[in-house]
DNA sequence: CCTTTTTCGTATTGATCGATATGAAATATC
DNA sequence: GATATTTCATATCGATCAATACGAAAAAGG
């Protein structure tokens, strides 16, 4: 029954703080110490929100890491629309690794990256948490190769370029460039790091010279 | 007075373990798991040791883990000596990222980088794990980038190479594969990115080159 | 054998962990 | 204003955290 489910959001005591906001503060937490060491005392002083809140509207503190995860990584496809509208997976890529720099460097945030940061362990309970930190990585590894694959496609990159290679150097750059920000790195190291990874890249293919 | 110290040390009940090799299983146990991650019960049942003895012989959790990463970690100056002995920073490097690659894909070892892994929180309790773990990567970029100038110097590398930003460059890969390690990348995988990172070496100096 | 010294295993410390029980407070419907 | 519904703040749950107290056990020196 719709007419209930919308009915009954609007009865009862209402809520006396704003979801998205203490779900960005709780964000920013899990961001500057990880899953794991950041407890739910921390989190409620955090976002300004009592236990019991907490629990009521975000269920457990994996579920809320899990929402707080997808708030920070974004839409994949998002970025994917966004890589494809690229002159090249190599501007595509400069400008992803230089808008991490900068994101991993932000005044306003902790440094590094969330999901670098997040470093949950083996043990059973933070399994999900693990494939999920993992499974964002790989979306992005997988953006950069199917962006790599169109260059090689349409001869921008030679055929033998190995796209599963490049997708998953771009990956690791960032997050090692996210884990020399935790060491204190600033952003100038960061873009110079970038800088020099691109340097990697293949070379443009002269596709007329070789046909 | 050293013959008293001596003869103490044989009074009264000797030790039922090795304290290297119960150093060695912690040191797998920080590993997999990380500083806060692992808790002294997961270590009492790596090591084989009651808690008491473990206090007794290792001071506390903080200076376990300290022991550990320099047991992790190994003496920086025999990396400098073996950099050193290298034909050139490129070969140094590229076979250091090899044998990270290796290292950090090991059958019997946990994945990843004891030193990736370790991840401590921005608490008061673990800045000093923090520091130690950020300053054995430091130590690494500083020899990189010490092996670096020496080819500078020699003439193998032109005057205008960025020292710095080669020697964040690696360590940044380095910490990068250990992260893709974590999340199930094969050996080939990362030994593939260390390929691909290499690419983005600055070309031998022409003036030796043509020797 | 007896004392001294050190380590052993067992049991437990206070603190903190994630997660709730409980009832008062606040709003909509009637 | 009375009732139903939901959220509020307080207090607390059992489990686990890092770290120890305690006395028995095992060696060496006398």
């Amino acid at each position: 029954m719709k007419k209930a489910d919308a009915d009954r959001r609007k009865l009862g005591r209402p809520l006396s703080f704003e979801p998205a906001a203490v779900l960005h503060k709780a964000m920013l937490a899990f961001w500057r110490d990880g899953y794991e060491s950041t407890s739910i005392a921390d989190l409620t002083a955090a976002m300004g929100v009592t236990a019991p809140s907490l629990y009521a509207v975000f269920g457990n503190k994996k579920q809320l890491f899990l929402v707080a995860l997808r708030l920070y990584a974004g839409d994949p496809a998002v970025l994917e629309r966004w890589m494809n509208a690229a002159p090249s997976a190599y501007e595509a890529v400069a400008e992803m690794l230089r808008q991490v720099a900068v994101l991993y460097t932000g005044e306003t945030t902790p440094p590094g990256c969330l999901l670098a940061n997040a470093a949950a362990s083996t043990s059973a309970d933070s399994v999900e948490v693990r494939q999920a930190v993992a499974g964002h990585r790989r979306a992005v590894r997988d953006i950069v190769v199917r962006r790599v694959e169109a260059d090689i496609r349409c001869g921008l990159l030679t055929s033998d370029t190995s796209a599963c290679a490049l997708g998953d150097f771009a990956v690791a750059v960032a997050q090692g460039m996210a884990m020399m920000a935790r060491d204190g790195a600033g952003r100038p190291a960061l873009l110079a790091i970038g800088d020099a990874a691109m340097r990697a890249w293949p070379a443009t293919s002269s596709a007329k010279a070789t046909m």
